[in-house]
Parts: C-alpha cells; structure tokens; sequence
DNA sequence: CTCTTCCTCCAAAACGTTTCGGATTGCTCT
DNA sequence: AGAGCAATCCGAAACGTTTTGGAGGAAGAG
C-alpha cells in the first residue's frame, strides 16, 4: 500500500509537498504538482482516510440510524427508499455512509451515540426511530449534528425532513368527500407517532370544511400493521354500517382495510372506498389498486442527506425541510379508474 | 471528547496501562484495571476507531458494493434484503457496514477498489454487479478479500454465495409438469448472466427428466424487466398458441407475463399457467397470487456477510455456500389454491 | 546595494491508538 | 545471599496524514 511518503521520495520532495500538491493548495509549482500527480497515479495510490481522519477530526462519513432493518420491513419499502435516497445524495458529494441498526438479536449494549462517537461520524440521520425510543433524547441531546426523518425536533445541531402530513390527510378526505362521501372512518397508526398526530388533525380539518362531523369513536388504530388494521376494520364496519369509506394512516393498513372489507362481502370501491398514504410498491399492484397519498420517499432521503452535509459545513439557512405529497387516484376509490 | 490520555491522567498510569486495561490484557492488576474502567465510564470515554484502524491496519469494517440503488430497484426488494441480511450478521459481531453504490448521477471516476482502499475496509460484498461490469474484474483481482453474491468465482481472497439455481428451476418445471403441462415456454434474463445460464439448465434437464422436448425458441430473454417480458410472452403466446405454462426466471416479469396472458383474454392459471422466481413481496399480492421459487435473500446477505469475515479472521473452510430454494405454490399456477 | 515581497519548499508537531522491549518490585528457591 | 521468576507497569515508536511556522532564494523597489 503506496503512502504519502514513498511518492516524496520518488519525487525527492518532502512529504508536504505531496499533501500539499495533491490537495491542490496553491504554494506548490506547478511543474512539481504535475510530477507528483503523475507518480501518484503511478503508483497507485489512494489516500488513507482514517489517517486523514485523525488528524482532521472529521471522516466525511454520515451515519444512518434505522431500527427495523428487518425482513418484514421489505414491504413497506420506505427505510430503503430512504436509504437509496441518502446514499445518492451523499455519492453525489463524496461522503460515505455507514449504516447502523438496533436491529441485532442479540441487543447491543452500545447506544447510538456511541456508535457514532466510534465510528467518528461526522453526523447521522434517524429514520423509523419512535418518538418514545430512550436513544432519540440521548442523540438529540448529545452534540452530534444529526437529522430527524418525520420528527419534528430543531435545534441548533439537530433538524428535521417531513412531508405535510395534515395538508396530505385533508387532500385525501377532500378527495373522498368530492365523491360524495358523508361517513369516513379513520385508521390511524400510534397514538404517540407525530405522523399520526398531524394526520389525524388533518383529517378532522378537513371533515369541519366538508361541514361533516367528527366522531371519535370512527377513528381506529392499527399501529402501521396490516393484520391489525384488518381487525379494526370488521370491527367499526360491523359496529357503524354507515361507514362508506376509510382514510388510512399507510397503505399496508389500508391493505388490511381492503382485506376486511372483501371479507364482509363488500366490495370495494362500490360499497366502501379506501385511501392509503405513502404510495408504496404494493400500492400500485394490489387488486383494486390503492388510492393514496403518495410521498417521495426517495426525495426524503435525499433531502435528509442534503440538509445534514449543508449543517455541518456550515451553511444550512434554516433546518427544517417540508417536502410535498401528491393525491394518486386509482381504483379502491375511484371505479373503472385506469 | 475524552482520550485514553485523559483516562492515564485520572487514574495515574500510563496509557500503555489504559490501553491494555481496557483491552483484556492480562498484565495489569485487576484493581487497577477496575479503576480505569470506572474512570472511562465516567469520563464517557469512546475509543477513536481511527486511530485504532490507522495502527492496526484495519477497520472492522467491511463494504456492500451494490449497483443500482435507485427507486426503481425497490419493486424487487431483492437488494434490501440482502442488505438488511448483511447488516444483521455485521451487528451481530460488531463490525460495521458502509454502502457504496455506483448510482450517482454524476459519475465518479473512483472506482470501487479506490473506494475500498481509501475507505479502509477490510473486505467487501458485491451485489446486483454484473458479470460484464469492468469493476468486477478489478476487485477481483486486486487483493482485497469479498465475497460475491450469484457470481461463481472462486480464490484465495474471493469467495461467493448463490443459490441451488439448476435445482430451482427443475422444482418450478417439475411442478408445472406435475400439474399435466407439456408445452411449457421460459422468460429468461439476460444471456450472460450466472443465474439465467443456471436456470435455463435447470429449465432444459426438467424437461428431459420428463420426456419433454426442449424448443430453442420457446425460450426468451427479458431482461429481468416486467415490461420487456411482458412483450416478449405476448409474442410467443400469438406465435405458439400451444404454450399452456411459462417458466420465469424472476418475480418481476412473471408479473409482466400475466399481465401479456390477461391482455390477450386467457386466464391464469387456467389458460396458461405461470411461476416466477425470487419470491418478492409482489407476488403474494399480485392477482392471482404468483407461484414462485423462493430464494431466501436475507439469508443470502447474512450468509456472505458471515462467510467474508470469516475469511478475514482466516477460519473459512470453503469459500462457497449454497442455499436452498423453496417452492411455493399459490394461484397462478394451481386453481383456487389458498 | 539593501530591503521587501513573492514563490517554493520543508521539518516537525499533532491526531489517538497499539505494541515492543524493557524496568521495577517483591517473592521463592537453593 | 544471590539467582530466578512472576506480576505490574511504562517509555517510545509506529501508523499516514495535515498543518504550522518558517527557510531559502529570486525578483522587484528604492
């Protein structure tokens, strides 16, 4: 492994000069630079960036933090749309990045803070962490810049990336009420998520537009989970048969929706409509297709990744970004839709 | 942030002492080594992995090379569970794992084993390379220890993890004939791809085990595209009406190829019959439900992430591992299946 | 001719670890 | 008493970079 020090000898100039030649600092003549550029390549070499690292105290690396790396979260693909999206931003800008996950049968013991303490990280995104998760307060505490995806925290080392998730519910329900439906029930994930939070805000804003009532005891929660969505389903649907449509926190859920509603012997969309929110894959394949709110899950990653290397080099304006969804309409809702 | 130095301070010893203290060595003095631990805890201390890679020339890090990491890649989850795979083994025993992806728009000159040797990884896995790609030639060749995911390639720095393929395909042709089917035609992949070459082996001894004929032209390549398949059975279906099965080397275009079957007013699987390969989460959402092949992807990223690092730590018998597939029976193949 | 200034270059320190080769102490054997 | 030994500890070098603070010389200004 050719170093720094074999290219001065070669060139028979101290090992400044190379730093310096090849770091393109301007106290060096050309004619060496030239020199050294074309031994280095001769030779081979690659810089060495732990070495580089120490000295510099910074490793241009990011770090990204996911719980549920796991196998059953391939159907909702939104931690690897994400991570495509932040790793195509930080190859856009010659930063590398290194995955961590609390995923690990056997727990580890070390926090992320650690994690990204060893590792030397320069910063680190949190993606799929719960609001209630104890490492959340820790990172954000700790002095590590880092971004939160869908959680609104700011501070002077810590952003955030979201979509606008009240606006993204009111234009689902604007959409089922331009249908023409009066009794839209609700399945919402956590009680704790902010998405959830928003989402259910959005959706009650929207129904006070509509001049529609709110009911409490429509709304459901079936924490993000398909099986568990489907039971809350059957259970309003056969408790309140008024119910003609459901808005849903994600489209896996809405997938269970869908589900319970065939089970009833009800089809859908004719006798109960279903929008989903965050546009996955499956979306887009199930029988009828999935109405829903689409987010750029990609776009999040991407932004995320932006807005972490512009803070840590200083030149982040405001450190928070809202990005857009889009109303996808396709045939759980909307019939004979093509 | 605290040194090892600070701890050497606080505890009144030397860092050789800290050093060794903190890692296991068993000449220093069990009370002393207990003070320097409690210190270290209370001054938060976490050891500079820089530092330590710098002088113990490596990392504990190991690199996931995969080659197109993009939104589209999502539909066939094939990479993210390879990755979630990888990333599960590397918790497990505490390396860590740094993604490198050749997507970025602006293309880097870098090439991959630069980035492995900058980066300092201590090895790598390489995923969705194909064979034709120059890179894999590169890192092959150069010294640096990886395994490859469905390449056979075989040294003392290179191992790999595939797939029984030539087995797969027979247990999808044999199911198929199983079932009274006789003309069966097959999408492949690509021409020079090690699966598509493996399959359709498997694909032309199933129908010899069955006293089948084996037509050349009843094979076409999809490129691993659902559109593309999609086509090319459109094609096939009008050319030779007498095709009742298709054998697909991939989820994705058994999708395209029902879509090819319905838009002709046939039905699956009654008209024509159709089993995929991989089993990606589409397939049991798809109507009907696609007949598949299951490879166990998660299984194949922590198998090549167990295999690669105990190549590093010098204790890997072979350098090769096969796994096994499994077939799963659903709709498009066997009627009203549940 | 001397004083600046600019252009090139360099020696050495620093980053935080690990490890090699001892050094010191106190104890046990002959 | 001296040798031998085990148990603890430590100084210093090494890993490959970047950076600080200058040195040396040539050219231009006065």
């Amino acid at each position: 492994m050719t170093t720094i020090k074999d290219i001065a000898k070669a060139a028979g100039v101290s090992i400044t000069t190379v730093s310096r030649a090849l770091n393109g600092y301007s106290d060096v003549n050309e004619k060496t630079r030239q020199k050294i550029i074309d031994i280095a390549k001769q030779l081979n070499y690659s810089p060495n960036t732990l070495a580089r690292g120490l000295v510099m105290n910074k490793s241009k690396t990011i770090g990204l933090l996911v719980s549920g790396l796991t196998r059953e979260s391939a159907k909702d693909n939104f931690t690897f749309e994400v991570l495509a999206g932040v790793n195509q931003y930080v190859g856009e800008v010659d930063y590398d990045m290194v995955l961590f996950s609390t995923t690990s049968t056997k727990q580890r013991e070390k926090t992320y803070t650690q994690l990204c303490r060893e590792r030397r990280v320069d910063g680190a995104i949190l993606q799929g962490i719960r609001v209630d998760d104890p490492y959340l307060q820790e990172v954000v505490e700790s002095d590590i810049p880092c971004v939160l995806i869908d959680i609104p925290i700011e501070s002077e080392t810590v952003g955030y990336v979201t979509t606008d998730n009240v606006l993204g519910a009111k234009k689902a329900v604007r959409h089922l009420v331009e249908l023409g439906h009066k009794c839209i029930a609700m399945i919402n994930g956590y009680e704790y998520a902010f998405v959830s939070e928003q989402r259910l805000k959005g959706f009650k804003e929207a129904l006070f537009e509509a001049d529609l009532p709110f009911y409490e005891h429509w709304v459901a929660n079936g924490a993000f989970k398909e099986e568990q969505a489907e039971q809350e389903a059957i259970r309003l649907l056969t408790e309140y048969p008024d119910i003609t449509a459901f808005f849903c926190a994600s489209d896996l859920m809405a997938l269970g929706v869908m589900k319970a509603v065939k089970q009833l012997g009800k089809r859908v969309p004719d006798d109960v409509a279903v929008i989903g929110y965050d546009d996955i894959i499956l979306a887009s394949y199930a029988t009828p297709t999935l109405s829903t709110i689409a987010q750029n899950k990609f776009a999040m990653g991407y932004e995320a990744a932006k807005l972490l290397i512009q803070m840590l080099e200083g030149k982040a304006q405001s450190h928070v970004r809202i990005l857009e969804t889009e109303l996808k309409m396709r045939e759980s809702t909307v019939k004979n839709h093509k």
